[in-house]
DNA sequence: TTGTAAGCGTTATCAA
DNA sequence: TTGATAACGCTTACAA
């Protein structure tokens, strides 16, 4: 019932060989050859069987991505850049969810839910550093964000401290002392939680602003709901603040309507700024000041990385940071109205490990 | 170098056959075959070759879900809510953007981008009624949303025009009787925008209250930032407007932004109501009350209906609506600080039309 | 309960 | 520039 090569080879005249070479655009075919092809194809309505194809050729042309939840507006808008990217050099993206679970996130490198797809992007939420050695897969893998340092695998990560510190900085450039952070992860020692906090203390030593514990504000899950709660904690708890450092910009929005509810003005009263650079943040009242940790050019980095994995590349392993930058808006008082404006650049970087990736299985 | 199940039988001292029994999980297996073959399995590392399969079954346990961008918080909702219901049933997602341009929905439906997958779920927004016939597709399709109806292809749809009524009716309830609406498309018939016009008219009607077309907004993409634009030209044109029915929710974030900008109380001045339900409207200040039309129904209930499709069922197609509810919050007075209320429930359909799907090709 | 053998529709090799 | 033919790794009749 389905046409199949031989099936057009037949209406041409020709060798399924040539429909392949006119199908595939090898370009030593005859022109009229070609066009006899063509109309067969177009004639009989042929379409590729791509698992025949990808059976011979070993490869599939997908991707898997694997976030912890695309109703997360961070995983959303990367998903959306990493379809975008991959779109672009013909590669199609299948998109799994973790739901931030440990235990479905080492089936993610147990290659157990790698169905079909060539390669692996994978952004893991409940993995840590102890989970290191999970990380030595046999399929090409590219890791995103900050939960695991050091693993077998080409990384994409955010430039943490030094934007942290940026926004924090522009915080106390304002005016600001007394700084309350919300979402730290008590103990973490790398992870987005710990290395944010980590920028913000540096900020503060920059400055000779003395470090008060009673201003960090902790958040297990980076939602929305968390970072009001946590807010809330910290204004009923009656320590003085001045401005709020919300790790992320989810928390942020939480944190805004937590300031709302108890009449608080910003910037005037309290300062705020996130993390993400979400595009909700354009359009809070006010609109909230953020960190633009170059969301695009992750993606796009990540996905050529990943396309010369799989096209068998025995480079080191790499780690790249791209650029990232401290929008100003409203919550910041850095413009009036809509708008913003660039306070800060914090140039990104290659790091070339020494580390070889594992011969591909 | 790649493990087969030739390389597993032979280790397990059986034939290929017994192998792949194990591996799907036949049960007329002997406990202790079954054994030596998983012993053998693991050893080997082996794993199965899905593209082999596939092409042997003419099956990927694929999906295809077509929406314009994961950036518009919906759709990034509706691609978590199909995630999940596919998931729960073994299939995977591939998701592909449109953009909401009209060629590359037009290729959705000539099958060019439908790589590797058994079936798709489309979310056209830049098709219409004109295109109809492009839907007459030779493989299962599933349509969602309100720019097409009567396509030869299984449909899941809103409550639109009774959820809008039921929306703007509430609005009424709470004494409003110049209420504005954003998002209008000029000389549409059906679509959403027409749909959820037409049931705010029904509401008017209903309550005896004219029809004045000054208070009617027009907003081409419903983006925040055009829900943001319409609400201020609405405002500045100096029509007396006590409440506002913005007809997603992505434009009701915009409207509130450009209210507050403008000093409006909410609702003390102006009430506002939106439509989607997405999680953004729990968070803002004051919450936003929204029409929640069933997002995860619609995904399970679309899935399923594919599923069935690519299962080759041969029941006439069918247009379902789940149940909508009108879901009051702060911006129409229902409660005071978080928390919600259902303030009405529109029960959905399920309409079996005679028309039979094409033979798939 | 297990084995044998014939495809599934492509691409790769090698020859013409 | 094209053609014949052998894989690719699996499932599925059909046999045993």
């Amino acid at each position: 019932m389905p046409v199949r090569m031989q099936d057009v080879a037949q209406r041409a005249g020709v060798s399924v060989k040539t429909v392949s070479n006119v199908v595939n655009g090898y370009p030593h075919v005859r022109e009229s050859t070609r066009r006899r092809v063509e109309e067969a194809i177009d004639h009989l309505g042929y379409r590729m069987n791509v698992s025949a194809r990808n059976l011979r050729t070993r490869r599939t042309g997908m991707i898997t991505l694997n976030v912890p939840e695309l109703s997360l507006p961070y995983f959303a808008e990367l998903a959306d850049s990493v379809i975008r990217a991959a779109d672009e050099q013909g590669w199609s993206v299948l998109i799994e969810q973790t739901g931030a679970e440990r235990q479905r996130e080492l089936e993610v490198l147990a290659g157990r839910r790698r169905h079909l797809t060539d390669g692996v992007l994978f952004s893991p939420l409940a993995l840590g550093q102890d989970d290191l050695d999970h990380f030595d897969v046999d399929f090409p893998l590219v890791v995103l964000g900050e939960r695991v340092f050091g693993a077998r695998a080409d990384h994409v990560t955010m430039n943490n401290v030094e934007a942290a510190r940026a926004a924090t900085a522009h915080l106390i450039t304002t005016g600001r002392r007394r700084i309350a952070v919300v979402g730290a992860h008590a103990g973490e020692v790398i992870g987005s939680a710990a290395l944010r906090l980590a920028g913000y203390e540096r900020a503060l030593a920059d400055a000779g602003i003395p470090f008060d514990p009673a201003l960090v504000g902790e958040a297990g899950l980076w939602h929305r709901a968390t970072g009001a709660e946590t807010m809330g904690r910290l204004l009923d708890s009656g320590t003085g603040i001045d401005a709020v450092f919300a790790l992320n910009d989810a928390m942020a929005l939480g944190a805004l309507h937590a300031l709302h509810e108890r009449r608080i003005d910003i910037p005037g009263d309290i300062a705020l700024i996130g993390f993400d650079d979400v595009d909700d943040v354009r359009y809070t009242v006010p609109t909230i000041s953020s960190v633009d940790p170059g969301r695009d050019e992750i993606a796009r980095t990540a996905v050529d990385l990943l396309v010369a994995r799989i096209g068998g590349t025995t480079e080191p392993i790499r780690r790249i940071v791209p650029d990232a930058r401290v929008v100003g808006r409203e919550s910041t008082g850095d413009v009036r109205g809509d708008g913003e404006r660039v306070v800060a650049v914090m140039p990104g970087r290659v790091e070339d490990t020494d580390v070889s990736p594992l011969p591909a299985g």
